[in-house]
This record gives structure tokens, C-alpha cells and sequence, in this order.
DNA sequence: TCACAGTAACTC
DNA sequence: AGTTACTGTGAG
């Protein structure tokens, strides 16, 4: 028989009376009685704080930051004790906590960051919670501690990785002096691509030595690996008191609680992870670093799907710490970090980077008109005269954009994606030979004009990928070639040997060679640079150069051919390796469209009419409502769903957002029905 | 008079 | 969301 919850018939209006057996049984703490709760529950109304009373016997173990269960609403629900109090605010009678389960989980410095993460997007602070607080493990949770094993040395954080950057030792001296500077830093290629590593590791380690914790996110398990071995070589091994903890979910639930828990109690004190580890529990943080903010890893898929850069953010400023935006590439978002003045550039000087890079060149139509109709062939004559002639010297390396891209609409002259001319939303083509319309207004364009080039003729572009690793090891008999993706028979490959060979790798999979690849060949711009995405040209750019970054600099003979006609903007910065460039004029030309991250921007989805009442309800200074249009799918249903997109400057951002949630609240407290799907910041505005 | 469905309101 | 309290209608 389980425990009976005592009711008490109470009057309204009436001192509460308790029973001899009930007070007995379930006497209150004698100080902060009240404990304020985060109940873990879906609907948006329902998105505060609950009292409950703290039983006596749970007085030790309900400390700020545990889980615990309490009953709400008829119901047992799972909570997090956010703090006690000594008086409630709420009018009627209390509950008691049912119980309390494990230790203290959530620092007092995360619960406020994911309060401020739930405001920016306009979600509710349970679901932000169960993105930032791994599932409980509790035979992890009863480990012993680590047996104090021989503390680490103090770290070494040699600057040497930083001294090419201009900025960059100012940097480090400002991190170990336990200073806060937040910097966006674009890195060079280094020998096996990893100098990057090095130089993250040595900025953790300048914290460390400042007496503060650091937190590293990087998009996947590979280059959190990279980091933690950079970190290992300064004096900060990964799980070693004292340390380094890697906090990825790839291990299974067990590891990740225990790196977590690690976190938590101190024992780590550089935490390096996957997105989710934006949230880790890293006590006195100093720093938190970004590497490659532009990689759509960092974005969450779940609600509220906040991106790890806007959490870092956030973080920093909440926190008064560091912050470190690094990558090959440079985003728009980074870009207006810069101009805002939130962080300052750390980047090499124009000769260090001609010093450290390949030579780059692009095989476009225009340079391949000579070889007529040899020029359609997916691997020019150039390109493979390359590739035999650096295969002499060392491995070669042919990315391969991923296949199955949405087609898209771009200007036939200069392959810039199509834009309407109304809304600046892009241009699709639902049934061959139609008008394209545009995907956010649902214009007609007729009459359309590139905004780039003037030029008047539209194309769509090529889909997909068909080459195979099969087709190349053809074209050189007798060649090793090795594929490296997740759609390759080996999976993904992390290294390959310093000897003549062809590696086939899509965008993310490329492995690292120890003195560096020949050459790279990047294949099929067109299709890199197509897509409807808002930044389809920054995103191409930032392939291009993670696998360029690969290959040994001009002087040491590696060089880098783009292949395929892609647009002519990311072609050039990629020649020039240029990103920030790029960003500058990207990030421009948003401000002018009218387009994020120079505003801000909402996106609501689902049936109509659930879309059209919770749009009506919401008002922002300076609001722009944009459609509701149906959302272009492949199974063109009978009643498609619709979505709107919600516009304002970005310092009406905040005001959006909360009037958003507002509109959510009263959507959910009225059962208005239908599935809803609210993004804020939403990463592909078609 | 009791039953039960539809609905309105609340959740510490 | 899930639960409980409260209307109103109908058969006995």
C-alpha cells in the first residue's frame, strides 16, 4: 500500500488545522520552510515557480538545485528545488515535497542561464531544463569519488599557438590575469589541421591558471576528442581530478551523468562537449569557447532549439566571463558580434595567412570555356592534372557535397540564389516549368531581376551528388582511395596515412593527415552553394575552408581546386580566403534585405488557423508579419500546414519574444489545438 | 432522485 | 496536460 496523501478539509478563509497524526508525521523544517519549484510540465501557462513545504526529514537533502517529486494537480510530477524561502508569496495552503531525489544538479549560475535561454525563444523553462540537466544515472551517482590520485601539474598555457594572431597574446594575458575579454577569432590552417586544437586548449588553460573553470563546445565528438588530447599535452588530462572532462552524449547515458557529476562537484575543471554541454555546471566559469559557431550541430533540435552560441552567450554575460567564437570561417552572427561591439577580432594578419594557406583556384565555366564541352564533366582536365601531379608527393583530398539538397532557384549568370523581390524570401519552383514563387510571401516572380548581377534568366539548380568514390578510384587505377562520411562503407575517418592516396570525405567527415594533403579538390560548387537556407554562401565558404585548412600551405606546394561553378561570392573569398570579408558583405546586405541576424525574426507553424491565433494575439514595436504561407513539402497534403514569420529590429527582439510566450499561454490555457511549432531565431528561413 | 456527459477552472 | 468541480439533461 503506498503512502496516503493526508487531505485536510479546510475552510475557505480558515486557519489551516492539521491533525495530531499528520503534523507528526510530516512536521515542517524550522527555517525556509518553503521551497520554490520548477515543476517539470508541458504546458506554456504553466510556466512559473511553485511552492511547496519542505517536510523535516528532507530539510538536509532539499538543497537549492535538486531534483525532486511533488504532486501537482492531481498528479505526480518531477521538479527542480530552484530555492528555499522563509514565507511564500502563494495565498492558499502548500503541499509538501513527496521527496527529494539525488544531489544538487543545477547551479544557482545555470538556472538563471536557462531562464534567460527559455526568454529568448520563447519556451518554457522546464524544456529548456531537460536539454541542460542529462537524465539522472543514480549507480553513477553512488560511485565513490575519484581517489585523490596525484593532482595534475598547473597547466602550461604557452601561448605559442596565439602568437600568429594579432590580438592573440593580449588575449592569453588577459585570460590568466583572470580578465573577461570575448573575442571571434578566425583560425588559421596549421600542420595537421590542429593548431586550432592547440590554441583552444591554451586559452582553457590561461583560465585555469586564473583560478576559473573553462567550458569548450565544439560540434562533434571528433574535434571535442581533438581538444581534450591538445588539453591532455598542456597538463589537463581528461578525468583526472583536477582536469579535463569530456561531456558528449555518444558514450551512453552513464558516461555522460558521470562527466556531468564530475562537472558538478568541481572534480573537472575544463568541461569539453557537444552543444548540450553548453549548460554543463562548470564551477567559477571563466571562459566558454565556441569552435566553428557556423556548424548546424550547434543548433538543438528540440524545444525550444536554442543554438549553443546564443546559450554561450548568453552564458558569458550572465556570468561576467570569457568568450571565445572560433572557426575557419567567419558566420554573419559573428560578424555582428564584431560591429555591435559585443567581441573584439582576433586574426591573422593578410601575409601570415598567405604564409599558412594552400594555393587556391577555381575552375569555372568561364576559365574552362576553352575545353568546350569537356568543361560539363564533373572532373576537369585541370583538376586532374592536379590531383596526378600532387598524388607524387602526398594524399589528395576530394570533398563531396552531400547529396539530397532542396532544389532551388538561382540567377543563371552569377548563381546567386534567387530572391523575391517584394519580401527578399527566396524563390522555389513547385511544378517543373511553372513561375517560381517565393517560399515566404508566396509571390508570383514574374518579372524577376538579380539583385546582384541585374541579370534577368533563372535556373534551378542541380540536385545532389551522384559521384561516388567508385568513379574517382577509376580515374586513377592504381591509387589507394579511401571514402570517409557516414554514408561510407567505413563510417567516418579520423586520420590518414602521410602516403599517396585519394580521400573521398563529405563535409565534416574530411580526415587529418599528419604533414597535410597535396592538395584539395572541392567538387561540385554549385551544388555547396545552393540550398534555400538563409546562409547557403557563409555555410559553402565554411566547408571549403575546413577542408582546405587541411592542406599544406602554398610554399610547402599544397593547393586547393574548387570545381563546379558555384556562386560567385563565397568562389572568391574562398580564392582570396577571405571569410571575414564574406561575413562583412553578407552581413550588409542582410541589414539592407531586411533579413537576420541584422533583425530579428520568429517563426510560427502548423494548421492555420492555430497559426493565425497565435500570431494575432502577438504585438511588438515595429512588428512585420510576414505570410502565413503553406509550408512546401514533399507530400503536398489535402490542408497543408502554414508558417508565418514574425519580424522585428533586433532590439525589439526581447519584447517579441515575451509577447510570443504570452500568446502560447493563453493558447495552451485555451486548448486551442492543433500542433504547433514556435522557433525563435530560426536557423533555416526558407 | 441519481447518473453521467460536456465543460470550465485550477494546478503551490 | 491532466484532474476535479460543476452544470445540465434524461430515465426511473
Amino acid at each position: 500500500m503506498g503512502p496516503v496523501e493526508p487531505t485536510q478539509p479546510t475552510l475557505a478563509g480558515m486557519p489551516r488545522v492539521r491533525s495530531p497524526r499528520l503534523a507528526k508525521e510530516r512536521a515542517v523544517a524550522a527555517e525556509l520552510p518553503v521551497a520554490r519549484v520548477c515543476v517539470d510540465v508541458q504546458p506554456a501557462h504553466l510556466d512559473r515557480l511553485f511552492d511547496y513545504l519542505v517536510p523535516a526529514d528532507l530539510d538536509d537533502a532539499a538543497r537549492p538545485g535538486v531534483r525532486v517529486k511533488v504532486r501537482f494537480g492531481g498528479q505526480d510530477a518531477d521538479g527542480y528545488l530552484l530555492s528555499r524561502h522563509e514565507q511564500s508569496e502563494h495565498a492558499g495552503t502548500l503541499t509538501p515535497l513527496r521527496r527529494v531525489v539525488g544531489e544538487p544538479v543545477l547551479t544557482a549560475e545555470v538556472a538563471r542561464l536557462a531562464r534567460a535561454v527559455a526568454d529568448h525563444y520563447a519556451g518554457t523553462l522546464a524544456d529548456v531544463l531537460r536539454l541542460a540537466v542529462p537524465p539522472r544515472h543514480a549507480r553513477v551517482e553512488a560511485e565513490q569519488h575519484e581517489p585523490a590520485g596525484p593532482a595534475p601539474d598547473a597547466p602550461r598555457a604557452v601561448a605559442t599557438a596565439w602568437t600568429p594572431y594579432r590580438g592573440g597574446a593580449a588575449l592569453l594575458q588577459h585570460l590568466v590575469a583572470g580578465g573577461s575579454p570575448r573575442a571571434v577569432w578566425t583560425a588559421l590552417p596549421g600542420p595537421a589541421g590542429e593548431r586550432w586544437a592547440d590554441a583552444v586548449a591554451q586559452a582553457a588553460a590561461a583560465c585555469v591558471l586564473s583560478g576559473r573553470g573553462a567550458l569548450v563546445v565544439a560540434p562533434d565528438a571528433r574535434d571535442v576528442d581533438r581538444i581534450l588530447a591538445a588539453l591532455a599535452s598542456l597538463g589537463l588530462p581528461a578525468g583526472a581530478p583536477g582536469g579535463a572532462v569530456r561531456l558528449t552524449a555518444d558514450e551512453g547515458p552513464a558516461a555522460r551523468y558521470r562527466a556531468f557529476l564530475a562537472a558538478r562537484r568541481g572534480v573537472a575543471r575544463v568541461v569539453v562537449g557537444t552543444r548540450a554541454s553548453a549548460f554543463a555546471p562548470v564551477a567559477d566559469l571563466g571562459l566558454v569557447v565556441l569552435w566553428e559557431d557556423g556548424d548546424p550541430l550547434h543548433a538543438e533540435p528540440r524545444a525550444p532549439y536554442p543554438h549553443a552560441r546564443q546559450v554561450l552567450m548568453l552564458r558569458a554575460e550572465l556570468a561576467g566571463c570569457a568568450a571565445l567564437l572560433g572557426g575557419f570561417g567567419r558566420t554573419v552572427e559573428a560578424q555582428r558580434l564584431l560591429e555591435t561591439g559585443w567581441a573584439r577580432q582576433v586574426a591573422a594578419d593578410r601575409a601570415v595567412v598567405r604564409e599558412r594557406t594552400a594555393r587556391v583556384r577555381a575552375l569555372t565555366a568561364v576559365e574552362l570555356a576553352r575545353e568546350g564541352a569537356a568543361a560539363a564533366a564533373r572532373l576537369p582536365a585541370p583538376a586532374f592534372a592536379a590531383m596526378r601531379q600532387a598524388l607524387a608527393t602526398g594524399p589528395v583530398l576530394v570533398q563531396v557535397p552531400r547529396a539530397g539538397y532542396v532544389p532551388v532557384t538561382a540567377c543563371a549568370r552569377c548563381h546567386a540564389p534567387a530572391r523575391c523581390a517584394t519580401c527578399t524570401g527566396p524563390l522555389g519552383l513547385d511544378a517543373a516549368g511553372a513561375v517560381p514563387s517565393c517560399r515566404w510571401c508566396g509571390r508570383l516572380a514574374t518579372d524577376w531581376a538579380c539583385r546582384q548581377c541585374g541579370g534577368r534568366a533563372l535556373r534551378s539548380v542541380r540536385v545532389g551528388s551522384g559521384r561516388t568514390t567508385e568513379e574517382i578510384g577509376r580515374a586513377f587505377p592504381g591509387i589507394t582511395v579511401r571514402a570517409s562520411g557516414s554514408h561510407a562503407g567505413g563510417g567516418v575517418l579520423d586520420t590518414v596515412p602521410d602516403r599517396p592516396a585519394i580521400v573521398v570525405a563529405t563535409p565534416g567527415a574530411e580526415p587529418v593527415t599528419e604533414h597535410g594533403y597535396a592538395a584539395a579538390v572541392l567538387l561540385d560548387a554549385a551544388v555547396a552553394t545552393s540550398g534555400e537556407g538563409l546562409a547557403v554562401e557563409p555555410d559553402a565558404l565554411r566547408r571549403w575552408l575546413a577542408a582546405a585548412a587541411l592542406v599544406r600551405p602554398a610554399t610547402d606546394g599544397g593547393q586547393v581546386l574548387l570545381v563546379g561553378d558555384g556562386a560567385a561570392r563565397p568562389t572568391q573569398a574562398l580564392v582570396r580566403w577571405d571569410p571575414a570579408g564574406l561575413a562583412e558583405r553578407e552581413l550588409a546586405e542582410r541589414a539592407a534585405l531586411r533579413l537576420p541576424p541584422a533583425v530579428a525574426m520568429a517563426a510560427v507553424t502548423g494548421p492555420r488557423q492555430a497559426v493565425e491565433l497565435v500570431v494575432g494575439r502577438v504585438s511588438a514595436p515595429g512588428l512585420a508579419v510576414l505570410g502565413p504561407v503553406p509550408v512546401t513539402g514533399p507530400g503536398a497534403t489535402l490542408d497543408p500546414d502554414v508558417r508565418a514569420l514574425l519580424r522585428v529590429a533586433p532590439d525589439a527582439a526581447p519584447a517579441l519574444a515575451r509577447s510570443l510566450a504570452q500568446s502560447l499561454a493563453v493558447r495552451s490555457a485555451r486548448r486551442e489545438g492543433g500542433t504547433l511549432r514556435t522557433q525563435v531565431d530560426p536557423p533555416e528561413v526558407l
